[in-house]
DNA sequence: TTTAAAAAAGACCGATTGGTTTATTTATGG
DNA sequence: CCATAAATAAACCAATCGGTCTTTTTTAAA
């Protein structure tokens, strides 16, 4: 007994192949006929599920976003410590340019920038996003410093926004180049800098 | 006597106020009335002076880029020791979101996530600003190693990388929430890690 | 001051934009 | 299996897109 309807199904496929398009190629530089050519349906098929472009874009966004923070809890639950779970957090990212799970890089960083300046939405969704990361790395953090594995003038907020902020330039960095090398390098240097937080 | 032809400064300012558009909406965000709104020109008048919307994207990412890399060059040069140019290259960038030099934010890194999978041309020009960045900053820590201000075993490229991408990354984020602490808490970092290259 | 050249205006082009409406097909509970 | 409701197709809409072309205005040298 399947208790998904039809309607529920089709608005998930649309938001999933929304979701790639707007990574790549951006709100504005992303067409109802290129949603239209990437879902197979027509605009009545689309519209059917969807009051409008925006609707489209933010469900995708959240979806990507969602989808992304849904793998760092993965990654972060499947380790005890949270030294274990910081450096199971690198290897993520390690592998995230090569394979993003998203195609066209990080939805935080593409839709920020494109909306934090004309999209006031969005630029919501995006916060609400930075921000449970944020809490997530300071948790680890918190752990940590419990734990004993980490000191105890370790200031979470800090670190966790050195995290963020460090990653998210690295990618933007590699991206641009199509190079990994510049993510390596921020996360050696986050991996000396966990290192030296130890107690 | 002005050398200058009508046409070289009306081409010029096309290109600047073009540039703050692109910068804040986009090169898919823009359209030819938006420029024709910003400078009072009309399509002719415009056309006149480029061949396509996309001359005028990467003419106005070279002004907005080379209108940071010289003042990036004014900071350093006004400097003699490295430690002190990475000094005020921290406070310049300290003032950089309070008051960015094109409105928008970094032309950087707004152009390199639009363009990275959409544009190469401009993708690019983005890698080339990057390099010389980069370049620049490797120039410093090398004159420092020779000043011996700076620890013979300090490793330029690397530094150089950690200080793009952790500003880029600190720039994204605070424009997304609109707080310059988050810049604020990358710079500090970076602070303590130019005084723990010190000799 | 005249005149040739350069610059800009503005009408015009086909294509595409996001969005609506109506007709038709498909799914689904009784 | 049938009837009804849900889902989709497809034609249609005005507005806007990037770009061209002709005409008018402005510039600048003679």
């Amino acid at each position: 007994m399947d208790t998904v309807t039809k309607a529920e199904r089709t608005r998930q496929y649309i938001i999933e192949q929304a979701a790639h398009l707007f990574n790549q190629r951006g709100y504005a530089g992303t067409s109802l006929q290129d949603i239209m050519a990437a879902t197979g349906l027509t605009k009545g098929g689309i519209y059917g599920h969807f009051e409008s472009k925006e609707e489209i874009a933010i469900a995708a966004f959240e979806y990507a976003s969602g989808h992304i923070l849904q793998l760092l809890a993965q990654t972060i639950n499947g380790h005890v410590t949270a030294i274990a779970k910081l450096e199971a957090l690198l290897e993520f990212y390690k592998k995230y340019i090569i394979t993003p799970p998203i195609t066209g890089g990080c939805p935080i960083l593409n839709t920020s920038v494109e909306a934090d300046d004309t999209n006031p939405l969005l630029r919501a969704s995006v916060v609400k996003v930075l921000h449970k990361m944020q809490r997530s790395l300071e948790n680890i953090v918190q752990l940590g410093i419990q734990n004993g594995e980490l000191k105890a003038t370790t200031n979470p907020e800090q670190f966790a926004i050195l995290f963020i902020t460090m990653i998210e330039g690295g990618v933007m960095v590699s991206k641009a180049y199509g190079k990994p090398h510049y993510l390596h390098t921020v996360i050696r240097q986050l991996r000396q800098m966990i290192s030296e937080m130890k107690s």
